[in-house]
DNA sequence: ACTTTTGTTAACCAAATGGTTAAACTATAT
DNA sequence: ATATAGTTTAACCATTTGGTTAACAAAAGT
């Protein structure tokens, strides 16, 4: 039984529509897969979401609610560069383990729909990188980090606590390791980013 | 005349699959569309490639032998660990920037069927990481690069080569960057990118 | 010259797909 | 109890889609 206890059947179409829709991708899902996941009928799809794009919407939104706060992590915190890096690629990759699909998710929907972000950002909590970046130019200033474009480093810590999600069959078959093997990959991923970009830019 | 049109029918089917395919994914993709790129009647389609899933495996065939020959830069060159990222960060970033669908592409397609990469693996020129390992290992142990582990160091100089392919609408968004200054964000992680690995691995 | 093979097209087809409808069922309010 | 509003279902519909067919055109053998 894929279906979850929830007691709205609102509520199960959601969670339906995320499995089939991440999984799948926008246009790989099928509506009538989507009513089976949920153990409904296909009407009742259209009764609460109206069309696919609405249900693929509603579903896309959600799943980025739930990478944004854990990009404030590293945008907004009042923890020093350092720390900061070190809390955000061990909980992001935590995060990231518990939603596998989230990544190339939204990656791919980005992609096959540049406007599409343009919505998002008029979200108040869209993420923002001004303290991110006056944190980085006082601490070069400092002496305590190396000279480094902040929009540089930001991408570099995003790339890579992202990327072993993205390029998972990839990296699987670059470096010969099953999915348990890989499962520890990732896990000491945890610490071994960190150490590698503070390594980069902390002067010694 | 002659030549134009008789010669490459297939040529040309190819190109316009390669275009509509590697924006569209698979699923995205229509084999009408595909027959329109090209200025040719669908059943062309059908009767050089059989069914959409033959011409489609035949354009990621194609695109995935485009890449193989850039990981070789880092794999299989005979220079010193510091200068294959140098030169496969510098020569990854300018060939990506003449195919910025490529990666998505790819990356897309093998989530989407985890199977297919079993198949790209049986070629010959498969990207073989053996030797770069024990060159880094090596290098470890002459004391000219800091301890890691290879198969992170080899996930992390892709991860931030490619990343910047893959998350482009999200990265252009965050850092309120347009089209252009995200063409120039691009060209100077060329450099970037490089330094800011070997910061992190060469002793100091 | 003519026969065969290869390339090309328009028309067609069956299945799949997103979406609709009208009727039936359920709970709630009066 | 009965009317009302909300919920659910099976059957249906129009369009799209990958794929086929049969006839036709152009080379290529012979």
């Amino acid at each position: 039984m894929a279906k979850t206890k929830d007691d709205n059947t609102e509520a199960q179409i959601l969670t339906a529509a995320k499995t089939v829709f991440q999984t799948k991708g926008m246009d790989g899902a099928r509506m009538q897969h989507i009513a089976d996941q949920a153990g409904i009928n296909k009407a009742m799809l259209h009764y609460y979401f109206r069309s696919k794009q609405l249900l693929f919407e509603a579903v896309f939104n959600q799943a980025f609610s739930l990478l944004a706060p854990q990009l404030n992590i590293i945008l907004n915190d009042e923890s020093s560069i350092e720390d900061k890096i070190k809390n955000f690629t061990a909980d992001y990759t935590s995060f990231m383990m518990k939603h596998p699909y989230l990544p190339n998710f939204i990656i791919q929907e980005l992609n096959r729909n540049e406007d599409f972000i343009l919505k998002l950002k008029k979200n108040t909590g869209f993420p923002n990188l001004d303290k991110f970046k006056a944190q980085v130019d006082t601490e070069i200033n400092n002496g305590t980090l190396n000279p480094i474009d902040a929009d540089q480093l930001f991408v570099n810590i995003i790339a890579l606590n992202i990327f072993p999600f993205l390029g998972k069959p990839l990296i699987k078959a670059f470096t010969d390791k099953d999915d348990l093997d890989y499962k520890s990959f990732v896990e000491s991923r945890k610490t071994e980013v960190a150490n590698f970009i503070i390594n980069s830019i902390k002067p010694h």
